[in-house]
DNA sequence: TCTTGTGGGTTTGATTTTCAAACTATTGAC
DNA sequence: GTCAATAGTTTGAAAATCAAACCCACAAGA
């Protein structure tokens, strides 16, 4: 199936079984194994194959798939920075991007239950062009209510579709 | 390895290779195949074997080995609620409640990518006990800064350890 | 007593993924 | 003419995944 060059990256139509759920939707696009630490190196500007294998440690031929099915779905795109010879680096779309949240809860997770002392810390650079130390690990504030969610409280409805 | 009762379940320690970071250290954890679904369906109150095989449409073999190696990793704790027959039940230590963010940003991505209407969404039970849809996707606020946070902006420093 | 149902799994055998390591192809630099 | 760099592909073996069938202890109903 090739993409035409006018055709916007965006993710396709997913089905999951069992519960209907988009986080089991996104993990069908990006739970397969390395291809969120593949994101990850995007993120931090990454671009070339060989750094991202160096950097994920997946095995080449799986970072070969994990690229191809990830560009598929509309998450990296791939374009040659040079011709003859042929070489590429990859980016990632809007909806790439959209991803950092999902690996700064992984961070965030990581560093607190797996280390003493993390690491590697992120630092962010500021408008002021000046780096400070990120924090993470905020738990999570319903912006209705204002309180901590704790998931107890948390009810998950179906919307409109088939019924289960 | 038994684990006694008095040992409280923590993540062991992990290895990850190429980049050192948490994240990756929390996906050898989390990062199988149905280990998030799950944790999803732990943080929803879903307890019993055969309601969690058919919430996340795992395989009941697959099941059983996440349900072990989840154990195994301090994220989840099964007990016995009843003898003659023994029966089980499944439930999330307090690193595993831990993991909901991580679900809430995988819910937050499918909900705005992979969806125009979101199969499901989730009510939030405020103190005073009513229930009020809760809006996700709040992109991530740098905590110090209050800039919103792009990950552009973000770079890993490695802590102490052994240099790469 | 016999059957059916429930809960929590195992077992089986086939398919699919993953893996490390070796290999290829193209080109520029020395 | 040899070497190194980039971006993969190939290979053959090992591991993970799958659907479906099976198992066991017990309880309830006929």
């Amino acid at each position: 199936m090739q993409r035409t060059e006018d055709t916007p990256p965006r993710p396709p139509a997913v089905s999951v079984p069992g519960r209907p759920c988009s986080a089991a939707a996104a993990l069908q696009l990006v739970g397969e194994k390395w291809s969120l630490l593949v994101v990850r190196e995007l993120l931090f500007g990454v671009r070339r194959f060989d750094a991202l294998a160096r950097n994920t440690g997946a095995p080449r031929d799986r970072l070969t798939a994990r690229l191809r099915s990830l560009e598929e779905a509309g998450i990296i795109s791939r374009r040659a920075y040079q011709e003859r010879p042929a070489r590429y680096e990859y980016h990632l779309t809007e909806a790439g991007q959209d991803l950092a949240p999902v690996l700064f809860a992984l961070f965030s997770w990581g560093d607190k239950w797996l280390f003493d002392e993390p690491p590697a810390v992120l630092d962010h650079r500021g408008p002021d062009g000046r780096e400070h130390r990120m924090p993470l690990g905020h738990p999570p504030v319903c912006p209705t209510c204002e309180e901590p969610v704790s998931m107890q409280d948390v009810v998950p409805r179906r919307t409109g579709g088939d019924p289960g």
